[in-house]
This record gives C-alpha cells, sequence and structure tokens, in this order.
DNA sequence: CGCGACGTTGATTTGCCTCAACGATTGTGG
DNA sequence: CCACAATCGTTGAGGCAAATCAACGTCGCG
C-alpha cells in the first residue's frame, strides 16, 4: 500500500518548496482516510472540524433548501481541498453537506493541527491565505455568473472549465451545480449539439 | 474638524481589545478621504490597492455584465469594509467598481501598510482574518440563497437583514441587489402590502 | 428476466423580463 | 422663485426562459 502524503506534499512544492522540516511535519499531521461512494464527509449540523485534501475520487459539497432539494456548490476531486470554510474556522454547525461520489481517499488534519502548523511553520500560513483567496475568488465568480448569465452560458463555461467531469459526474449532478432542472440541461446539450 | 480614527479604533476595540501601541498604529496609518456622491473609489481594470473602511456614507460594490448591465454585489455602510478582496490580495486588476451612493468618509491604507501591520501587530493579522472569513460566509449565503430561493423571499430576507437600508437606498439599486428589474421589485412590494 | 436508475422528450405553467406609459418627486438653470 | 427637464417608482400588456409533470426508451445489475 503506497504512502499519500508524497502526493500532497508534490502538492504543496509546486505551489511553494517546502523544507525537510515542513515536508515531515505534512507526514506526521495528515491522515489517511477512504471514503466509500455515496458516503459522506460532512452532514447539515455537524461543526467541520477536518480539513481534508482529495488524494484520488470525487466529493460533492451541496445543501438542501426549504423544500428539500439539493443544489451543489462544488465538485473536488483529485488535488483539490473540499471543507466547508466558513464552518471549519468559525466552529459554528455546517449547513452543508459533504458527499463522496466515488470510492475516495483524502489526506486530513483537524482545524486545531492545521492552526498548530501555522504558527510553526509561516509557510502553510501563507498556502492557506491564498487558498482561502482563491475560495473567495471562485466564489465571487460564481455570483457574477449567476446574476449576469443564462443557464446556457454557465453550462459551456463549465464544460470549458472542468471538461473532465462532464463523463465522470451524473447529468443529475451538473444540473444541480449549474442550477437547473435535469430536463432542462438535456435540452440545453441538444440544443448546442445541433448548432 | 474631528479625527475620524478613533471612530475605527471604536470599531476595532469592540472585535479585539487593542493596546495603546497598537492604538498608534492605526492612527498613523489609515489615512482620511472624503467622496462625493456619484464618484467612485474603484473601477473596472484597477487594481484595488486600498481597504477602506466606512466612516459615513454609503458605497456600492457591482459589476458590469457583457449586455451592460449592473448587478450589485454588496452595500457598505458605517463600520463596515469596502475592498475588492480578491484584486485586493492577488494584485490583479479588478472586474468591480465601488461607487459612493451618498457623500461618504473612509478610512483607507494600503495592502502594503496592511501587510506591514500585519506582520508587527498579529492582532489585526488576526481580526482580518476573520473579516476574510465574513466574506466568505456572506458569498456563501448569497449563493445558497440565489439558488434557492424566489426574488421575493430574498426580498424579505434583504428588508430583515438591513431594513435601514429600505429607505436609504433607491429601489433601482436594491432591486439590482435582488437580481430583479425595478418593475419587479415594485410588484413584489405590492405584493407583500397586500398579504 | 425484471427492476430501478438515468437521460430524454413534449405539453403546460410560472416567474420574471421587456417595453411602454404615467404621475410624483427632485434637481437645475434662467 | 418658477419652469422645465430629469429621475424615480408604479402599473399593465406581452413574451421568454426555465420549471413542473408525465411519459418513454435504455442500460446496468440483482
Amino acid at each position: 500500500m503506497s504512502d499519500c502524503t508524497s502526493i500532497l506534499i508534490d502538492y504543496f512544492n509546486r505551489h511553494i518548496p517546502l523544507n525537510k522540516e515542513e515536508e515531515a511535519a505534512v507526514k506526521v499531521l495528515f491522515k489517511e482516510r477512504r471514503i466509500r461512494k455515496r458516503h459522506y464527509l460532512l452532514q447539515e449540523g455537524d461543526i467541520c472540524v477536518n480539513n481534508s485534501f482529495v488524494v484520488s475520487g470525487c466529493f460533492r459539497m451541496f445543501m438542501v433548501d426549504k423544500n428539500g432539494k439539493e443544489h451543489n456548490l462544488q465538485f473536488s476531486t483529485e488535488d483539490w481541498w473540499i471543507s466547508d470554510l466558513y464552518s471549519l474556522f468559525k466552529r459554528e454547525p455546517s449547513k452543508l453537506y459533504i458527499e463522496a461520489l466515488e470510492n475516495s481517499i483524502i489526506l486530513y488534519t483537524t482545524i486545531d493541527e492545521l492552526l498548530q502548523l501555522f504558527e510553526d511553520y509561516p509557510t502553510f500560513s501563507h498556502i492557506f491565505r491564498i487558498l482561502t483567496q482563491n475560495a473567495l475568488a471562485s466564489q465571487q465568480q460564481r455570483i457574477l455568473q449567476y446574476v449576469s448569465s443564462t443557464a446556457e452560458e454557465r453550462y459551456l463555461c463549465f464544460a470549458q472549465k472542468r471538461p473532465e467531469l462532464l463523463h465522470r459526474i451524473s447529468s443529475v449532478q451538473i444540473a444541480s451545480y449549474l442550477g437547473v432542472t435535469p430536463e432542462f440541461l438535456s435540452t440545453i446539450r441538444k440544443k448546442i449539439a445541433k448548432s
């Protein structure tokens, strides 16, 4: 059985080179966990205490509205992070769910270990500040897109940014991410194929 | 003429008590500026280099879509911050505008001064990490609301959270924030008044 | 083989937009 | 201080994007 931490260390090195001490800290702190398809990493009401890195597999983060409908906010595959950053840092109950769409492997730490890591090695504090900014930026992009694009435009944008997900994820999930019904996604696809 | 920095210091003290040194640093670093109604603090393409605290007045942050339509993302009044956090930290050109809706007074620093402040006084680093988390949280809330509520529900929610803005801001601006036309906001209001 | 999940299609409905028109209010120049 | 223009909120008619509901074919799987 392979040691997944090397994948995470590679990931960090692609952002900011780590020294040997820092690499060792990653090896110590991050723990491996397997999640089976359809199992949950987080459910509404839980406080999100873990920050998780996806080694392999695929997750979706979603909320359930008052009519019981699900709305996907994010998909996370290899080399992405998956957690409710708000619940994680505020230590408040989450309004979100995180579900594995495939059998997956993650590396995770608790928020307390992470904060300790920040204190011990400023490099990580720096990396995670950037990650938070990226999260902020991508959320801003989603809002801007939502208020200014049609469903078809949102689909085309998604297809361009995450082409590999089109085949990997069911269209029910993609429709939920785009904010349309699966039926309407189907008509969008038909229309695009024609043109 | 009054010194506005005391207002900002009060604001900080309400979050985390400052010591004398920290208060002095605020006095040195933050500069006052008056912005007249209809003037811009930021325009698309600019890199947002200033982080601004609203002492008095009111601002709106908005984007312009490809059809030339404006979409308000945020209103900031007294005791709020106003800046494009993404452009500020990434030092990339902004896609947003910030406009004064009233004659206003702000206190601002450049991003470089702010980062220096973080290094010198960890307290501020802590406060601003919380502010970034709050920004993330409120953006998440907006997305969740957008995908799961009708315009009427969004209006009721806005009216509950920011009742004072209903009279302070024109309905054109409120409609733009809610993502509807002013005409439709009007019909929403009529319907609510009836029930 | 039969069942359930999934993607597709069509008919109908609905939420919201567009456009046009109208009084009321505000601002401005003479 | 008035006259006029400009802006703002409202109302209504008509249209479109997307939802809902129902039905059907296909596929993988027990």
